[in-house]
DNA sequence: CTTGACCTTCCCACCATGTAAAGGTTGAAG
DNA sequence: CTTCAACCTTTACATGGTGGGAAGGTCAAG
């Protein structure tokens, strides 16, 4: 099995082949994300087709959106053949709603916006809706919401 | 203290009066983004009812979205009562043009995903069409691109 | 004079990615 | 054997916007 891989290749290689940068690569091997890879007496890491199916399922997920943490947390599920497919779903389901968060809190920015580059006549007069809105203030309850000034509720964490 | 401008505030009250945090009002000071603050003997900073109204622009400003570039510009066209409109308008609408195209990102994302969180039971089985999507690769060409820089997740993890 | 709430500067962390420097390895051509 | 280009290695730093915290100075009230 693991004695003779007959087809490991240098990381430009499997760079190239999963569409993952070797920049990349090294960095998801840095923060634990993929195993270290073997190296070769001259200190090139190898990589097999196993390292680039699993660089390739780290793209995809990007793609989609997800976080570092929530790949690892997806590789370790994908890893696990016993894993209950409801746990993928919920992980799933929760960027689902992060992303919704994130689309509305940009379809209202846009909303704004867009109303007021519809009231600019955008020519060489200097007088402009778009700053004057921008300078009455009141930014929207929408977006921006970490300027809490109260104290902040303390997160589960210590040192 | 008081020489001219009859209600100067240290930063704590310019933070809560405008809406953005001491910590921010130094930063945009550090970036050249606002003027240096004048200072108490002690060296405490100083703001006028007039600073507070521009901090109270970039929040607004950036609670719809614009980038500290795009804001330092905004200030030079608010500050420049000549300017003309068109130059507020241009650079409002190409903020408008990259909030679609992430917007149309995002539901790119949105969409397959959905499509997979529906395709997935959740239960107890442990076979799962999202891991077997996510492995097959063949990430589509949309771009990942920085899509995720509101989050502010803690999550600490330790290897 | 002590206390506590403020202020100061300076450094670090986040996330995902890129750039660049400075150097070692490999393989092929001259 | 030398040279050269294309790899590879590590390390360090930048991005953008914000937060956390340490170490210390200042101020007003008790």
């Amino acid at each position: 099995m693991a004695l003779a891989p007959l087809s490991a290749t240098n990381i430009g290689d499997a760079a190239s082949a999963s569409g993952v940068s070797a920049k990349m690569i090294r960095h998801y091997e840095d923060i634990g994300l993929i195993a270290k890879a073997r190296r070769t007496s001259a200190g090139y890491r190898l990589y097999t087709p196993d390292d680039v199916h699993v660089l390739r399922f780290i793209r995809h997920s990007r793609s989609l959106g997800f976080s570092m943490a929530e790949i690892a947390t997806l590789l370790g599920l994908w890893r696990n053949k016993r894993r209950p497919s409801r746990m993928v779903r919920e992980l799933a389901q929760a960027h689902l709603d992060e992303l919704d968060r994130k689309i509305a809190e940009m379809l209202a920015m846009k909303a704004t916006l867009g109303r007021l580059v519809e009231c600019c006549h955008g020519d060489e007069r200097p007088d402009c809706p778009i700053l004057d809105e921008l300078a009455r203030g009141e930014a929207p309850v929408t977006a921006i919401k970490k300027f809490a000034r109260a104290r902040k509720v303390h997160s589960h964490e210590r040192h």
